[in-house]
DNA sequence: GTAACTTGTTACCTTTTAGTAACAATAAAA
DNA sequence: TTTTATTGTTACTAAAAGGTAACAAGTTAC
């Protein structure tokens, strides 16, 4: 594939993984706080959504030999070298769609 | 909805709309031009994307009266102010994907 | 001793998305 | 006169994605 921007959806595309990284780029989470911040998801989904970022690089999942369970998701350095695309969106997003309304 | 990552998304996401835009950022493009460059994309999928697109107001079709017939597909002006996002996403993938092979 | 806590996994079912093939329309070329 | 060209639409089928509910595990609080 010769496409830079095919290459980067590939590995970042798809309905959930650019809101997971984007809620991942202000700090380290549990699993459960984000199920909070993205509602709409169901725990399968994140579950699985998670451990495809985790293959890719992108996330770092921290598991604590606790119990309860404790485990913690943050961006490695390749996810952290995102943020200028998410930054991109929130300029976008903040200038043509909520300041439509 | 306040985040505007989520807003943004909500337009330009998805599985294909991202690279329909994309090829559209290197200028006015037919059906069947779109089809050769998105060859995983089957017509009716590319059909209904371009559709939804038009609706959001980022890409304009314009349809020729002539048999065969002919339709161009171009980005709007808020269309064309996606172009940061592409281009961060064209660096990220110039760096991250494709030179790791 | 029983319930709640957290982060999953799994099986099963539903919904969404996508692919395929047939059809339309008509002027120009073979 | 039959084929080709282009951009769709529609009906039908197949595949992918997602939702729900049950289960696990062990410590702490009731």
């Amino acid at each position: 594939m010769s496409c830079p921007v095919t290459a980067t959806l590939g590995v970042i595309g798809g309905k959930w993984k650019p809101i997971i990284l984007y809620c991942l780029t202000s700090g380290t989470k549990r699993f459960g706080e984000l199920s909070v911040r993205i509602p709409t998801i169901s725990g399968k989904v994140l579950t699985e959504q998670l451990k495809s970022l985790e293959e890719d690089g992108l996330v770092l999942r921290k598991q604590y030999k606790e119990i309860p369970p404790r485990v913690e998701y943050s961006l490695t350095e390749m996810g952290e070298s995102l943020s200028p695309i998410f930054n991109q969106m929130e300029v976008w997003g903040n200038k043509h769609v909520l300041l439509k309304s």
